[in-house]
DNA sequence: TTTCCGCTGCCAAGTACGTCACAGAACGTT
DNA sequence: AACGTTCTGTGACGTACTTGGCAGCGGAAA
């Protein structure tokens, strides 16, 4: 396995070479393809899950079968944990967005580390303030801004998150449809179309296969307010 | 001050009565009035709050000065305490919703607490871990319900919390204006406003001023999922 | 290649909700 | 009691969004 981004992980970044070779001894390697779940709504969860590579989705889906997705995440983030300190079932599905691989780590192994190595901790609760904070201004997003706004900032986040400078701008490969896109921001596929046609049309942006080119961030940030 | 409920608090639960002593004497009392701010978005914050009595806000306010709720905290809850473990500006405003007193705990305080008792690290963890939750309730309750359908939850979750049977049915003493309730449920005063007084013709609700009479949990129910 | 299916783009129609506007009730202050 | 202010209730109207439907496109599978 790949263990590099786990070593630059801040969760794991106060272990010493030693602790840290005894941790990874205890991480279960998950490889999984486009559309396969880690875990789902309602299932047991003693594991929680370091992205090594590859993004994961965090969704939930309505009684009547629709889909809503909480979080995209990449590469050194961490998820599932939930389960753990507050314990029932799981209360998202994970899902992978494209080729994935990952490391669980089980209940029992964090507890010990963290017995051992009371800082692990505070990381922890780092990570879970940062989450909190980010799921609560995608709550007030929801509420402030109309669907084109929400769309042009979920774009720069992920963007912030995954972009990579191209010759014109900045490649965004998000590997999510506009179904996925539209799930983000809480808003129909349909809907999300038209708004990116917009931002194309005004030279904001080029669509790729799910993928895009931002051109003009200003412009976008500022439509994002 | 009344150290009841913070003896009870689950933060504080695994601690003898010397530990606790101790720490009470590094809390700071701290008492509002209606509509006053422990602090605001954008404030430095070096300080969590538990709430001893009364109810407070955390809203945040968009840049055309609309204002959305992120949630209502009672006593025994605690809040602030994001600014610590993930350090920058407060992103929430936290204002009381009714006579409140606080007990302030100071960044330095926890961190010796944390020090020599690693067990209250698992503690916060727990309770950042059901706010994430509950924010991410209300995250997909934003997006899968209609605003009927988020008023019915609110009420039932705000009777869950604060709600005592009553003659009828169960008073819930939220201390809202239906303003505040359609900041909370991300929606305007009208259409809550229509909302409620439709549940009222059904004989699901009887308002009172800055309270409802639940009269029928089951139908609310029903129409909030 | 050909076929198929998922994804994208777009039009037309319906609707839930926001905004505006106003009036009455309740509450606190002098 | 008189007054202003804040809160509640309700109707009319416009619109941003959803729903549904359909056609073209491209990549994967046969």
């Amino acid at each position: 396995m790949d263990i590099e981004v786990l070593r630059r992980a801040p969760l794991f970044a106060t272990l010493d070479d030693e602790a840290f070779r005894l941790l990874t001894d205890e991480l279960t390697e998950v490889d999984l393809s486009r559309g396969a779940s880690v875990f789902r709504e309602g299932d047991q969860g003693d594991q929680l899950y370091f992205i090594v590579s590859g993004k994961v989705k965090l969704g939930r889906t309505s009684p009547d079968g629709r889909e809503s997705l909480l979080a995209i995440l990449g590469p050194g983030e961490l998820f599932g944990e939930m389960a753990l300190f507050d314990p029932s079932p799981r209360t998202a599905t994970a899902t992978a967005v494209s080729e994935t691989r990952l490391a669980g780590l089980k209940n029992e192994s964090l507890n010990g580390l963290l017995r051992t190595r009371p800082e692990v901790s505070t990381q922890l609760l780092q990570a879970l303030a940062r989450r909190l904070r980010r799921t609560n201004d995608s709550l007030s997003d929801l509420v402030f801004s109309d669907v084109p706004g929400r769309v042009a900032k979920a774009l720069l986040d992920l963007a912030d998150r995954f972009g990579r400078p191209a010759t014109d701008g900045v490649l965004v490969a998000h590997e999510l449809t506009q179904e996925e896109l539209a799930q983000l921001v809480g808003a129909s596929r349909e809907t999300v179309n038209k708004a990116l046609a917009e931002f194309v049309q005004r030279g904001w942006l080029r669509l790729e296969a799910r993928a895009v080119v931002i051109l003009d961030m200003q412009r976008l940030r500022q439509r994002s307010r």
